[in-house]
DNA sequence: ATAATTGCAAAAGCTTTGCATGGCC
DNA sequence: GGCCATGCAAAGCTTTTGCAATTAT
């Protein structure tokens, strides 16, 4: 009972298709979390057979090479996962570590729109990125 | 031949005044290469008596601590730190791992109004970072 | 005087690496 | 069949920690 999409995804993108990456896509799409790789190795654990954290850090490598990941970077020490590729921004509180998506149209549109403008000199713009910090209403419980 | 700037912000921030104190705020100040903790040793090793590595880190932690400088995330392991506490954001090579700022005042109203009209349900705004990628045209010899 | 800081060394935490075994195409 | 991925264990790198000795106030 592997998701389809998980499959779908490394087929689109050359990649063998093995059980350990069909599922460690698969928790990584499903976990709303930006999990870290220890968190999808826990999770794996409990919900399919065991994948070895090195082998979790390979596929996650591999991935986000492919483009079917990125990384996010917090004020904590584990390099956290992210597999919506299009562009949006983090919500982060750093007491509890959490992140959540932003999605914001009209912030694309302003930001995109200023520094397509923009001229640093000596610097030639790519992207960018941003990071929203607060606190979110309702914690889960962690 | 210390440099005054150090030991007046140790000052007034009631900390007290060390030679290892006054040493690797002096570099953090003058290097404007937003160092990292290994960055600040050799730095100190070369002009200024030695610094144990891990005094630099219990050092930068308490600058941190009381507001004299703050951390900066690259794609990078390592944790730099940035003495400019004015709102500003960062540009970023991830290739040569080179960060510069930028000070932009039309771009913090342009966010700050946004940021203050902008409700986001279930989460309460209280800071923004921001991180421009891309290119420095004149890369300093590595 | 005394409370905080330094120095040293060991440990911790996350991630990467090497290499033999096994599995996908 | 051949090449790539996995599994296991060890190593790597940055940062943290503990504690005795030293120093600033």
């Amino acid at each position: 009972m592997v998701n389809k999409t998980a499959v779908r995804i490394l087929t689109e993108k050359g990649l063998r298709v093995t059980p350990q990456r069909t599922a460690v896509l698969d928790v990584t799409l499903n976990l709303n979390n930006h999990p870290s790789a220890e968190n999808i190795s826990e999770y794996l654990r409990l919900n399919y057979p065991h994948v070895p954290i090195g082998t979790v850090y390979k596929i996650l490598e591999a991935f986000v090479a492919n483009g079917i990941l990125s990384r996010v970077k917090t004020e904590n020490r584990q390099i956290r996962y992210d597999p919506v590729m299009e562009k949006h921004y983090h919500l982060y509180n750093p007491d509890s570590d959490q992140i959540a998506d932003l999605f914001d149209a009209d912030l694309n549109k302003i930001l995109e729109n200023y520094f397509q403008k923009k001229i640093i000199p000596g610097f030639t713009i790519k992207d960018f990125y941003l990071q929203v910090v607060g606190n979110f209403s309702e914690e889960p419980a962690s």
